[in-house]
DNA sequence: GCGTCGGATATGAACGTTCAAACGATCTTC
DNA sequence: GAAGATCGTTTGAACGTTCATATCCGACGC
């Protein structure tokens, strides 16, 4: 191959137990149970791991313990239409929880020509993590599948089959949707439309059924509207046919910012005010909807709550063994802004 | 600590070789120098490590032979008025690049009430990766300073100091600017504005010097105006200054995207037609963009041979040993859109 | 005073791989 | 036909840690 630079060589834990004057395993204790050191050895040696700036070597503890101390995140791709991942500060909010717990996060994405699930053997044969956290899960999602086949550790942003190891967080967004139905409704809007981009998605299917629940709950005329695609120009569209018809709603709820953008643009050019003539509400709180005038209407999602509970429960399968008996369900927060317009508008 | 679930133990080179009727080495040869082995062997071998599934255990590896095949990123915090790195689709880049290459990227953050310095360091003591890849780099970086003092491989999305490796790549922000002003030029502008964020980052400085050469190169009247803060309402108070002060510019050029959106929105609502009244350019090409009516003149970044390139450096340097000599300069693409104008349109 | 216990530390082995060197067989060379 | 040179393969060792077990030492019970 290629001419490598010589390996420096760094501390290692024969380097400082002869300079604390002990042994290996008790500088291997002092950091990995330290209870069982006397209390001035355990000072004393901490004194010269510290002088001498000593990590263990992490392939090393690696190969011997079995344990890696990193979880590989399935980077999904940064499509806008999608912004539970990348987009939304989820990643940041998981590489936050795993860092606290003293892991970290490896991004991987299958290598062209590679299946997901080919990308997931290779890192578990290679044992280079020790699970999987995994968002974006689709009803029958064939990593789940595959996962739990293998018997590997990982926990999932968003529900898993009955079958499954029921280690995932999600977040409440019919009930969010429902919430977001009854403000429209307490401002006397009858006529509401969902607005929806191309299904299949669980969780746009899970926000479309809030919808549904709240137009019964409420006794609204709702229509749901399918966006076939997911590109700003389809979307604009499909907002215009829905905008331009005849019973135009005077209420739109939105199944994602992203959609909602396309009823500001719209709206803009239809000359329909926002908050007077129409109001909107969205999902995913995305740090673009601060420049939309009038403010969005929208629910936040807990992210950093969704990534704490993923972290805590993909830890505990990995150290203790211990599969979540039940999915876990977190609230999401509506957000009330100007776009949904003042209390009894109508 | 914990109870720890029975390992599971995995093909080993010692079980490919048993099978396969050959010493370990040749196993370890033919992944790592098929060359070495007899045709026939190789084949006969191969059909083997396929038919067990045998994957080199990566701590093994790592531990005898000193190389991680894993990169880290240190993850810029998510901030919207610096799209450099998550929200522009960057990291993306980086992991296909990276994962085409053979390695992995882990994404590192320090630890609450851990400087930058010592994240890397405990990377580097602990021996978790090959090299780092930083984005977002200032001038004088404590990063590469430390980088460059420990000897430590590393590939900068930005400029390095003069004393300091060469292992960088960097777009030509002035030029792209520079040619921003030309389009702004031909279609007849003469007072012209260059929008630009918080200074001190590199990337706006470049930017702003552009504009600054562009608008004597071409004549013009130039002004710089810079928004103290970086969060909408503070962009959009500069520019409503900007856009309502006595002189209004004709033309603004823009240092970035994020701040085109607050002369959008500033231009609705002062009745100042983009296009028309007030030419528009920015940079970034942030996927947001899309929505914007009328559509963004910009400048694109090339993230994926960015990617490419630092990763390409990078590698040279962990598997070669050789640091580049020169930094690499490469180009911003840009993306003639409406919000120019048309052609002479003054 | 002797055996027993328990806490603290030490020792040998093992994790699974690749390196460095050795080995045997075949091919050159004169 | 002997002395290398080359090729393909094998062997022993080493990477740096933690596991499992052994050892040491003082305290305690009877």
């Amino acid at each position: 191959m290629a001419a490598r630079r010589p390996r420096e060589r760094g501390v290692t834990v024969e380097d400082v137990a002869r300079v604390a004057g002990v042994s290996r395993q008790t500088i291997s204790n002092a950091l990995n149970a330290p209870h069982r050191l006397k209390p001035e050895t355990l000072e004393r040696v901490s004194a010269v791991i510290e002088e001498l700036g000593y990590r263990p070597d992490q392939s090393a503890r690696s190969l011997r313990s079995g344990t890696r101390r990193i979880i590989a995140y399935p980077a999904p791709v940064d499509d806008p239409a999608n912004p539970n991942a990348l987009m939304g500060g989820f990643l940041e909010a998981v590489v936050a929880a795993s860092g606290e717990a003293g892991y970290r996060v490896l991004l991987v994405r299958p290598r062209p020509g590679q299946s997901q699930e080919q990308a997931l053997d290779e890192l578990i044969a290679a044992r280079t993590v020790d699970g999987f956290l995994l968002s974006d899960v689709l009803r029958d999602d064939p990593r789940l599948a595959h996962l739990t086949q293998a018997g590997f550790p990982f926990a999932a942003f968003g529900r898993t089959a009955p079958d499954q190891p029921q280690s995932w967080v999600d977040v409440d967004s019919a009930q969010a949707v429902i919430d977001m139905v009854g403000l429209v409704a307490a401002r006397g809007h009858r006529r509401v439309a969902f607005l929806a981009s191309s299904s299949g998605l669980p969780w746009m299917d899970d926000r479309r059924d809030g919808f549904l629940a709240g137009v019964r709950r409420h006794g609204l005329a709702g229509q749901v509207y399918s966006v076939p695609g997911d590109d700003p120009g389809e979307i604009i569209k499909a907002t215009r046919e829905l905008l331009t018809g005849r019973d135009r709603p005077t209420a739109i709820v939105a199944g994602g910012d992203w959609l909602a953008l396309g009823v500001y643009t719209v709206a803009r050019a239809e000359g329909l005010e926002i908050g007077t003539d129409l109001a909107v509400t969205a999902f995913d709180d995305l740090p673009v909807t601060a420049w939309l005038q009038p403010a969005l209407t929208t629910v936040r999602l807990p992210l950093h709550g969704i990534a704490k509970a993923l972290i805590s429960r993909l830890l505990q399968i990995i150290e203790d063994g211990v599969t979540p008996r039940a999915g876990l369900v977190l609230p999401g927060e509506p957000v009330i802004r100007p776009s949904l317009g003042p209390p009894h508008a109508l």
